[in-house]
DNA sequence: TTGCGAAGTGTTTTT
DNA sequence: CACTTCGCAA
């Protein structure tokens, strides 16, 4: 297994030296302590991640052989940049280091290990979309569900039965106390779980969850294979760590040998993943589960300017439950955060370009330029400002390339050749078919052993009017398991084009999408390699974009989410308080309005130098709210304003033209007003609420 | 049974 | 506003 897990074959070079007075007093300590559990509570900007590329180097410096150090990062990318630094302060024996995602090494070790759980080596995995088709399919046999209007939609069934999994409750649990509304349902939910479970087995499919619970599952029921990888893993780090859930933080406990050389990295303060099952009591709970852990705090800042820096101490200061910190500079000067009112949503987006380009002729690179959202369309206006400036940008977080139809169209031709008990891409592809829909597309999976074992279309298939497009399907998909990943989507491309002409209209950006498929495709040698890649370490079209012309003269714009980690000069955050952050779904929510009010603290301390924070007064007039007339955001903007007012670090500007009415919003039948008074009972006694 | 247009619904974030 | 589900005609 060694072979497959671990990359060998480096050449040995270690005259290097490690100069350690790039480190602080904290950050050194963190470097030096390897043995014992150690947690390291790193504030925003404080050196994380070079604490962990210095200790990486440290250890190898020390002797210890690169493949047993298992490094476990939040995104794929993270790792890469580490392992890279490492390698350029010691030498090239860092880039041997194992790790990457949670989920991507869960796969690697699934694979070597299927059959010890059941599944074969060639399971294909679900995104959230095809697991949702899939509990779709599982409610339309459970047929007396179907008429009932109230019943939760595919999705919300999806994220229920995903966020039980994730958090080791039980749907009851889940549902009485997220989704109180469908407490009617629980059985019928917990039917369709169980359903999926056995579907999916069946199918020889894993969703993301399942990679992680199979890992614990199977290291929980096999000691030696435990063994084995405890052996295997002598150091191991996780980065993030207020961003695992108890499933992941379970997996560590398990590869974690009697040595427990485990450091845990993370800042309680940016815990942002919650409705992923992440909850940041694991990081506040890691010294409990480990005996004699070091806990060290990274309390000096290196990113922002003081002025920046007491503005986000202040947001985070109120938070209910938390470690300690308070972050410092050397900086003690820099300008003020400035707070940024506009009438409305295009004022907000021209006051940002054109501020833009001022920034620009005042020499400031767009590269250093961000612009942050809560969700990726509520760039969506300001884009078309950018583009009218003639501004080029970047966008990170949204919509995924994999996730776009026709992407996933080929994917699931992809999917069935390598596994074609995969029901979801079944379904998918043959109702691409004309004359092909949901019942026809069951008839055919039902008859699907048939085919296999004859090796031919049943003769009540062909005589349908779509029976020769059936037949050259089932020849596409049993006709090319031999083939090269590139010359099997050539291939299956060849097959789409024509489909995917009558489907779409857009071609030409299609295609050339299908085309940059392609390409990657090619590198790989196996399609489950690649397959495994695409799913779970999609490519990142915009770095690659810029990587190959040179050309970072382009700005940013982000979701805060995929900013994490990251930092620039100049930081807009757009849409702020008074418009979409908090989401408007906090009210009520104590725990998420917590959350919300983490994000706003990411996104405020990505900023080095210059710090906007930018909101429209929507004064209930938002999309969103125009069904509730009366009620207003101000409750919750509320302890922005009283960050600005009782201290004398932010300065406001506010853009005033004539407030229009009502945006143009045609008003809606009013329904009832939800209750926002404190002597209105909760509409929901299961939930809290909260108020500012 | 399929496929299309109408009506309705509930809004995030990502591996 | 985008996506899903509903209702109806072919």
């Amino acid at each position: 297994m060694k072979e497959y897990i671990l990359k060998p074959n480096y050449s040995l070079k270690t005259n290097s030296r490690i100069d350690f007075n790039e480190l602080n007093a904290a950050q050194f300590e963190a470097v030096t302590t390897t043995e014992g559990p150690v947690l390291v509570i790193a504030g925003a900007g404080s050196g994380k991640t070079k604490t962990l590329v210095y200790r990486l180097a440290y250890l190898v410096q020390q002797g210890v052989s690169p493949e047993s150090i298992l490094l476990l990062t939040f995104t794929k990318k993270s790792s890469q940049e580490m392992l890279r630094r490492a390698a350029s302060i010691l030498d090239h024996r860092c880039e041997h280091v194992s790790g990457g995602t949670f989920h991507s090494f869960a796969n690697v070790v699934l694979r070597h290990f299927s059959d010890a759980i059941g599944y074969s080596r060639s399971f294909t995995i679900l995104d959230r979309s095809d697991a949702d088709e899939l509990i779709g399919l599982i409610r339309s046999q459970l047929s007396h569900v179907k008429t009932d209007k109230r019943f939760p939609k595919k999705s919300t069934i999806g994220a229920i039965i995903s966020m039980a999994v994730n958090t080791t409750r039980t749907i009851p649990e889940v549902v009485s106390t997220e989704y109180p509304q469908f407490i009617d349902y629980t059985e019928d939910i917990d039917r369709i779980r169980v359903g999926y479970q056995t579907q999916k087995k069946t199918g020889n499919v894993m969703d993301y969850d399942d990679l992680l619970v199979k890992l614990v599952e199977l290291l929980a029921s096999n000691s030696e294979i435990r063994s084995e990888l405890q052996r295997t893993y002598s150091y191991i780090m996780v980065d993030e760590y207020q961003d695992t859930n108890r499933v992941q933080s379970q997996i560590i406990e398990m590869l974690v040998n009697n040595q427990r050389n485990i450091m845990a990295v993370g800042d309680d303060a940016q815990s942002i993943y919650s409705f992923r099952g992440a909850h940041f009591k694991n990081i506040i709970d890691f010294p409990r589960h480990y005996d004699g852990c070091r806990v060290i705090a990274l309390e000096q800042n290196y990113r922002s300017s003081q002025p920046i820096l007491n503005l986000t101490n202040a947001v985070i200061r109120s938070a209910a439950q938390h470690y300690e910190k308070t972050l410092f500079t050397d900086r003690p000067d820099g300008q003020l955060p400035v707070v940024v009112e506009t009438p409305d949503e295009n004022t907000q987006s021209r006051f940002v370009a054109q501020h833009i380009l001022s920034l620009r002729e005042n020499g400031i690179a767009l590269r250093d330029i961000v612009v942050l959202v809560r969700s990726g369309w509520h760039s969506n206006d300001l884009e078309v400002e950018l583009q009218s400036r003639n501004i080029p940008f970047q966008k990170f977080g949204g919509f995924k390339f994999i996730e776009t139809a026709h992407v996933k169209d080929v994917l699931a031709y992809l999917r069935l050749i390598q596994n074609s008990s995969d029901v979801v891409s079944w379904t998918r592809v043959l109702q691409l078919i004309d004359g092909v829909g949901p019942k026809a597309a069951a008839e055919f999976w039902d008859a699907l052993s048939e085919i296999r074992r004859t090796g031919e279309l049943p003769r009540r298939f062909i005589q349908k009017k779509y029976g020769p497009d059936l037949q050259t399907l089932t020849r596409l998909i049993f006709g090319s398991m031999s083939d090269s990943p590139g010359v099997t989507l050539d291939r299956v491309i060849e097959y789409y084009t024509p489909l995917f002409r009558v489907s779409y209209d857009d071609h030409s950006k299609r295609v050339s999408d299908l085309d940059s498929l392609r390409s990657i495709a090619g590198r790989f040698s196996t399609l489950d390699l690649f397959l495994s890649e695409i799913s779970l370490e999609p490519p990142d079209q915009h770095a690659e974009a810029v990587a190959d012309d040179f050309d970072d003269e382009k700005m940013t714009i982000s979701t805060i989410h995929s900013a994490k980690g990251l930092e620039w000069k100049v930081v807009f955050v757009i849409s702020a308080v008074d418009g979409f952050i908090p989401s408007f779904q906090s009210f009520g929510d104590m725990a998420q309005l917590e959350e919300e009010r983490r994000l706003l603290y990411v996104a405020l301390t990505r900023a080095k130098d210059q710090l906007y924070i930018v909101k429209p007064n929507l004064d209930g007039a938002s999309g969103a709210f125009n069904r509730f007339p009366g009620i207003t955001f101000s409750k919750v903007s509320r302890f922005l304003e009283d960050l600005i007012s009782n201290g004398t670090y932010t300065e406001k500007w506010i853009l005033r033209d004539e407030r229009p009415k009502r945006f143009g919003l045609k008003p809606r039948s009013t329904p009832a007003l939800p209750e926002f008074g404190d002597d209105a009972p909760p509409s929901d006694p299961s939930r809290k609420k909260y108020f500012f």
